[in-house]
DNA sequence: CACTAAATTGTTAGCGCTAACAAGACCTCA
DNA sequence: TGAGGTCTTGTTAGCGCTAACAATTTAGTG
């Protein structure tokens, strides 16, 4: 029989790629599946038709079928800014690697409503899996609260209920700044906080007051900031002011950058009269003045495992929840020195 | 006739809905699509039916039969970069308010055959439409050579072949950057370039340029950078060490940080000896030692303009293809001053 | 070599939705 | 009052794919 097939502008479908192989529409989905039961010679004949007619299998109606899409939803806030970038970056190429789409919804500001909205939205599109990328309470409660109909991964979100969570060691990082100031001789150290409402500023509060505490030193008032530049540059103004400031350990490379400027316009000089730490190892900070001593959070690390819990949730059947702490690593440079 | 919903754990489908409000399934699509001919008694009954079984069309589904995702993919080149991160933010926002949903990908390195894959890979999984930031010369050529089969908008692309493209005028920001710091009374003014193969390194050596010949001045040999407080710092200490440098355009605010960096250790006053000013308006810049003067990039604004673009494209029919240019806007702080 | 087990292929149904057509209800105006 | 229209709803088909089962061929065994 005369192979012809179909040459419109439509695009080629499974029948046609069929019908040029001489199989039927199933032999070739199983060659498109791998599956194991398909003569060698069928297969290259299969895979000869697809090639000839440029056949790309349609990933909708696939998806229609087996109820599966193979595309998991991310939920951020603001990926303006560099941590949630990056930990949006690693997720993306984990995801893809594991071979999964990704959908991004960025909300401006995180509230129950947003966050539910947001899950309501993906669940919509038909999402395998989402992760939530939850820095503030607000959001890691809006989470544990929320009925979820489809497997999710918190990143950052605290003990948030019923799901899975990847976070940094938040406390961890806080000691490490704290400990280090400490041993370089200085009496105690000044914070400088993110917004109270994030998880991240909470837990390096923690950890700056659980080493000042174990070092048997008072803990200062912290200064409250909101994670920017010139919140930082408040602070720092404020700290420029009191005499008896020789270490601070900011919670931020932002803020931190503005601490610096203030110090610099006041002509307190760092490292000579106070020592700073900053957190997160943004690009930027090995080139501040003076270069930044701070704590690294490995985003890119966190993002993977997230994906890694999703997936092996979605492909290994049902896991109980699990908790991922990636821990931060200290990174000297000479904004800090011996008092 | 006795109503009774199927109520397994099955989520309800049309058919459901159909049965519980006395309609066909036809008639549910027609309120879901607010088709006009339905009595507005029936559209209420069968809301009140979609309300009580909690029903949610399957877009999968309905995707299928239409042959529009309602999703638009983004190809992006590293997205851990302030410019890319808000660019696709503003691309997510933009999209998600015009209905649709946004399914990411993002390169680590943009070579011919990675814009490929990803536009592939996007073509796949069945996006209307694709956004490509492609602000190297690379990917605005793969673009050109590629027989793009969906609609596409290229940001920051040069003049990509036959696509729409959206960017910002860079050569404008060039100027603007020289000619201000001309206006101070500068000799001449030196460059810290971008990379070569990026179109926005290009187009702000181009200005700079125009902008000394106009004036009638020598425009000296540019140092190049590759955008990284590194390069800048680098380039910095290089120019710390020329008596006769005055002033300099640094091609993002980046390498800006690392040249104010070089100086300082240099000892080579900012802006009393040399006047700097850097490109992009970063969030850290305003903190800078000494804050820095610079051309911000209205970002989000090309985010939205790439989606307005390519969503009249998509619903506006056939549309020839166009060439959408933002301007970009100078920012005086203090790294600037007269000779 | 008959006879079962395994491998390979084909046939049929249907995922949940919208498009296209068909049919009945209701109206208009000569 | 009845031919022609408009509104409103229902019926049927099919998007392109995979799952389930049926049918066929091939291999394996005593």
């Amino acid at each position: 029989m005369a192979v012809g097939p179909t040459l419109g502008r439509r695009l080629p479908v499974m029948a046609d790629v069929a019908k040029e192989a001489g199989v039927s529409h199933q032999t070739v989905s199983r060659v498109l599946n791998d599956h194991p039961n398909v003569r060698s010679e069928t297969r290259t004949r299969v895979l000869e038709a697809i090639d000839k007619l440029g056949y790309r299998r349609n990933l909708v109606a696939r998806a229609l079928v087996t109820k599966r899409s193979r595309t998991l939803g991310v939920v951020s806030f603001d990926t303006t800014l560099y941590g949630p970038a990056s930990t949006v970056y690693g997720i993306e190429q984990a995801a893809r690697s594991a071979g999964y789409f990704v959908s991004i919804v960025s909300l401006k500001s995180i509230d129950k409503g947003g966050v539910r909205d947001a899950l309501d939205y993906l669940a919509d599109q038909g999402v395998d899996g989402v992760v939530v990328v939850a820095p503030q309470r607000s959001a890691a409660q809006a989470l544990a609260d929320l009925p979820l109909g489809i497997p999710t991964v918190a990143v950052e979100g605290g003990q948030a209920g019923e799901v899975s969570v990847v976070c940094v060691d938040q406390i961890a990082g806080g000691r490490l700044a704290t400990e280090h100031l400490l041993s370089l001789g200085h009496e105690t150290v000044w914070h400088v906080s993110g917004p109270s409402d994030w998880l991240e500023a909470e837990g390096r509060v923690a950890g700056w007051r659980a080493a000042l505490e174990q070092a048997g030193r008072e803990a200062p008032q912290p200064l409250a900031g909101d994670w920017s530049p010139r919140s930082g540059y408040e602070a720092g103004r404020s700290l420029a002011r009191m005499k008896n400031v020789t270490a601070v350990f900011v919670a931020n490379d932002q803020m931190a950058l503005g601490v610096l400027r203030a110090f610099t316009e006041q002509g307190v000089r760092v490292p000579g009269q106070v020592s700073v730490v900053g957190f997160d190892d943004i690009p930027e900070s090995a080139y501040f003045s003076p270069p930044l001593t701070t704590i690294r959070q490995d985003f890119d690390a966190v993002g993977r495992h997230s994906i890694e819990v999703l997936v092996r949730q979605l492909e290994g059947g049902l896991e109980e929840r699990q908790r991922l702490v990636v821990p931060p690593t200290f990174v000297p440079r000479v904004s800090t020195a011996r008092v």
